[in-house]
DNA sequence: TGCAGGACTGTGCACGTTCACAGTAGAGAT
DNA sequence: ATCTCTACTGTGAACGTGCACAGTCCTGCA
């Protein structure tokens, strides 16, 4: 050792935490072999390396993420971003649980999730400068609708993204994570089909979301499957909500009588659609059979209880965070699609 | 002018964001008073300041928080801190709802809202030292258990927290926001009362909980109130889960015959109370009448819709918030209690 | 004309890291 | 004994900002 005189400045320091300088001085070596252990401890020998921790334990140290931030350029930190009105989300059990996911696999990773709304415009314009400016290293994009303008900001930033769900209307590689929405109404259209239902109406999501698409489209595939010509009769769309739903079935039984199954692209539309059938004086599952998508706590809730579609949740948004890590580490955009399992309840 | 030299230095930056000394040089003044001007201007001249916002805006500057956060020592973002095991928090609508509400009211102030969760053991050794070493700079602690381990740490890092909920088991001035959970036991309480209702039960949450506790006590002091003696019998407790209401009420229906209304103390439980009435095939509200608490979607969703009492949420985060902020600034804890609303709907 | 004082402005330093570079010691080969 | 190579270590310079201090200019008063 050359140098083995302290670095630490001269004057008395009140009450701050201990630096990255007084681990050294603590354990003898010099401020660049305290980084590099804190690196991982590549070129360091053993010796060092034990001293370093120990004074690193001793004083309690913990890096400064500012300070650090400030050279490497990086915040270490992900954004998750909410890009539409914050209700359709927050009343989603769906998006709840995603957010647990999201904040558990990052904080495996020691980084810290910031919540950020960008449901309104005005949001949106004080959001934008945040994002663009790097005080993220990426985002995970929840956002459903066609034509997100934060997509542009993102791209234009290059700020890597994840997005949940297909970005429906966007061109040129992205990275998503979806679970198998097309292939979810199929095994329901399927279930309901093998339990001897012939007339089976269905009940879509909005037609610019890829999860109403994507869920009509296996709709019709399975029908078509079993040579069932397709009778835009038995068609309604909603919008989610369990109003609509309730509407919808309204709708269906006033205007396309026999109907003795209905698929929905959500549970709790699903949930108003029980209403209906039961003010309409018919019985779930005896008189319709009724299957949900999502098996959201109101698919447990219902009377009857909803037979559904649950989406992997957990493992989207662990997915979704691993695709974003890998983007920040510099590996191209990527597509993840995951499978979904039928829940067998009492409505179908 | 004394000095009119650029300030910038002379390698040719590849493609970094402005800094303030771009900012400087581009409206022809130096460091000092671009950051004035970007502290609120005071001390500035109209025309500097003109110049700095228009070179602002031509630039598309954006402060660099990091480097702003190590020269004040300050991180500029707060910590929403759930430090009970997660699913508690994340199947509760309440939950959410106030999450929306903290994340709106701090972006007001452009201050990003760090999601943190610290309910197993395990997480919470890896989150203690990211909160004592001021990465945050406040608060919002989201827990109703006594005995919670955070508030140690909170209180021994010096941190501003603002909890959400009266933290029970603890002393020594601390800030919480809450609602008036005993006033809203005894409106629902009174509500049945004056329907004419002669033998009141309830089912109370964990003893350990405020909103258990406080609940009880308005229940038992609104009976006092009306002259009516407090029967243990009628008294049963559920840890606000769906199935232990429904055990709960079971157990009431079984012990004590003649109940002819029960304030349930959460919607949850209040639904699993609904099942249990229905299965021993008593109707709501003809033989028993049910009050539920948290005006929670499950509440439109029961059948019959629940009369239950709203918890001010939107406010109780926009008062988190404003008082952690004001902590932050110097000012000392507070205690803030918000009014409650009983809403009627057919269940009572 | 001189001077005090107010209004505004510029400059040096510190904040705590990381990184590139320049060492240094010791082992082994010649 | 000298040289080379490996393995490790120390040092200076940045990163972009805020703050304290030291100006400078200008107005108004004696």
């Amino acid at each position: 050792m050359t140098n083995t005189a302290p670095q630490r400045r001269a004057h008395s320091r009140t009450k701050r935490p201990p630096t990255i300088i007084d681990v050294a001085d603590h354990a003898g070596v010099s401020r660049g072999t305290v980084s590099r252990v804190l690196q991982g401890g590549h070129k360091v020998s053993p010796a060092s390396q034990e001293a370093v921790h120990a004074a690193i334990r001793k004083l309690g140290y913990v890096v400064n993420r500012a300070a650090r931030s400030l050279v490497t350029q990086r915040a270490g930190s992900v954004a998750f971003l909410l890009s539409e009105p914050q209700e359709r989300f927050f009343e989603d059990p769906n998006f709840t649980t995603l957010l647990r996911g999201c904040t558990t696999a990052l904080g495996e990773h020691d980084i810290p999730l910031v919540l950020i709304t960008a449901g309104t415009e005005a949001e949106r314009r004080r959001v934008t400068p945040f994002l663009s400016t790097h005080h993220v290293d990426g985002v995970l994009l929840i956002s459903s609708h066609r034509g997100n303008p934060m997509i542009d900001h993102l791209r234009q930033a290059n700020l890597p993204f994840v997005c949940c769900g297909k970005p429906l209307g966007e061109r040129g590689a992205m990275s998503y994570v979806a679970a198998d929405d097309r292939e979810g109404a199929m095994a329901m259209v399927r279930c309901l089909l093998e339990s001897g239902r012939q007339r089976i109406a269905t009940i879509a999501g909005p037609q610019d979301t890829p999860g109403g698409l994507e869920r009509l489209a296996g709709y019709r595939e399975m029908l078509a499957e079993h040579g069932i010509a397709y009778d835009k009769r038995l068609v309604q769309i909603g919008d989610y909500s369990r109003a609509s739903g309730e509407a919808a079935m309204h709708r269906l039984l006033a205007t396309a009588p026999n109907v003795d199954a209905v698929f929905v692209a959500s549970d709790l539309m699903a949930d108003g659609a029980l209403t209906a059938i039961e003010r309409a004086g018919l019985r779930v599952p005896d008189d319709i059979a009724v299957g949900g998508f999502d098996d959201s706590p109101v698919a447990t809730a219902a009377r009857p209880p909803l037979t559904t579609i649950r989406q992997p949740w957990d493992r989207i948004s662990e997915m979704m965070v691993r695709q974003l890590l890998a983007q920040i580490d510099g590996e191209g955009p990527a597509t993840v699609i995951l499978p979904i399992e039928l829940v067998v309840r009492e409505s179908a």
